[in-house]
DNA sequence: GCAGAAATGAAAATGATTTTCATTTCTGTG
DNA sequence: CACAGAAATGAAAATCATTTTCATTTCTGC
């Protein structure tokens, strides 16, 4: 854990939700912090690989980020809001993993992602 | 609806899955076809807008396609030659439903490929 | 204190996607 | 058919988030 995660870390506790790596490195150096973009990036990289925070993609392709101490899971997606919900899906991991294992797959990874209209809407 | 339209619908249904659009540029330049990869983004963004074409994006960021309406089913996706396997999903199905009830989602619908590399690749 | 390892960031490279723009094809009309 | 305007096409350039390169700086253990 070097220095360019930490003050990663804190701006997305500071955050507290989603937010692309431009923006976090936009609100490090506002709040007075030094820190390159490519730093940005790799502190992103490497926590999203610890599982530490989460990464997902907006509808035009750009990674957005998330402070999430969670193993990998997948979201339930409002069609009308577009708000998230963490879901479990060690159920889904199974059920990947079987079925490329029955076709002999290599290098796998799977997609998922669950669509319905929230209570709130 | 235009040529360049009509042949990315025909590939799509080819390939009975979702495939980027690089990936339908090149299968459409093998199969003969003469189409510019301009005109593959332009069909696709004009299909997508006219809800006969779902986008969505992989983990990476690009963006994957596939005709909608197709009847409900999963599919294994080699990522290196676009072959696709139909996969049983009866276990994730059960998986969606249960994460929707949970969090009292109403309307559900789920997406979800596996991808990977197949044996002849 | 010092050598080697790790971290840093500016600039260049990458790669998917979009835009521009000149050319070609289509469409309807007389 | 001819012809004008509209739509479609695609090559090349532009865009933009992200990644890589590489020279420099900071750390670490001895």
């Amino acid at each position: 854990m070097n220095k360019s995660e930490l003050k990663v870390i804190s701006v997305l506790e500071r955050v507290g939700g989603f937010a692309s790596a431009q923006q976090l490195h936009q609100l490090l150096l506002r709040s007075g912090e030094s820190i390159g973009l490519t730093s940005v990036y790799r502190a992103l990289q490497s926590l999203v690989d610890d599982k530490i925070v989460d990464q997902l993609r907006k509808d035009d392709g750009e990674a957005i980020y998330r402070l999430c101490g969670e193993a990998h899971h997948h979201h339930l997606v409002c069609k009308s809001c577009g708000s998230t919900v963490e879901i479990e899906g060690s159920a889904l991991e199974k059920w990947a993993k079987a079925m490329a294992e029955e076709h002999e797959y290599r290098e796998v990874g799977h997609l998922a992602e669950v669509f319905g209209i929230c209570p709130s809407c």
